[in-house]
DNA sequence: CTTAAATGATACCATTTGGTATCTCGATAA
DNA sequence: TTATCGAGATACCAAATGGTATCATTTAAG
């Protein structure tokens, strides 16, 4: 559970979590404002923060006895890096694919 | 569970399914073959190689009596497509950043 | 045909996960 | 100061998850 990655795809692999990082793609929410869009308890949707914030897909800022939830690029930064591995790899498979047709034209 | 997106999103969330992936990327392998880099059973292997299908981040076909699994990329473009939603966010970010600036420059 | 190898299927177990309820803490408004 | 409201913390529960062990099925090889 060390792993950054880890955390973040565990982050991303709940719909209501995907949910509230759209929704805070719109302005950042305090957790009652965010809680206020769901059909389930103030504490539930604390949880789902605090696993976002851990993925470090969200960051959470103190105001008064409030806190604003707002997107943390770190989190989708490291989601796309390890997806852009296969990048490589479908470039390959392309570059593979064009190799096999020029020596069918041979 | 029938959302596309949460059986791909689902299928990501685990270390030993990324690797499997990352395996997959030098070349197509039976189950057994996949089983031989992890210190599990192969029935765990072929759990993980099930719910990857689920996500359609691979693809397995029968050849004989061995399975061959190779990475599929529609998997992978609903991960993308779904992240590309706050690509145009952080373009957004940056625009307000650039209109702000330019406020303060008047 | 018989046997062994690769996979499929099932039952079971421990842990994690998503959720609620409840209590406490801390800041703010009166 | 005091009452209150947003948030943190904890205990608890049901369901999902990652894993094993075991048995059945199919196919290739002697």
């Amino acid at each position: 559970m060390t792993d950054h990655a880890q955390r973040s795809f565990r982050a991303l692999a709940d719909p209501t979590r995907r949910d509230i990082l759209r929704l805070l793609s719109q302005h950042e929410m305090t957790i009652a404002e965010v809680a206020e869009n769901f059909q389930m308890t103030r504490a539930a949707v604390k949880k789902h923060l605090s696993i976002l914030q851990d993925g470090e897909l969200i960051s959470m800022r103190a105001i008064g006895r409030t806190k604003v939830n707002a997107l943390n690029p770190d989190g989708m930064k490291r989601i796309n890096d390890w997806l852009s591995y296969f990048d490589t790899f479908w470039d390959d498979k392309l570059a593979d694919l064009k190799t096999s047709i020029e020596k069918d034209m041979q």
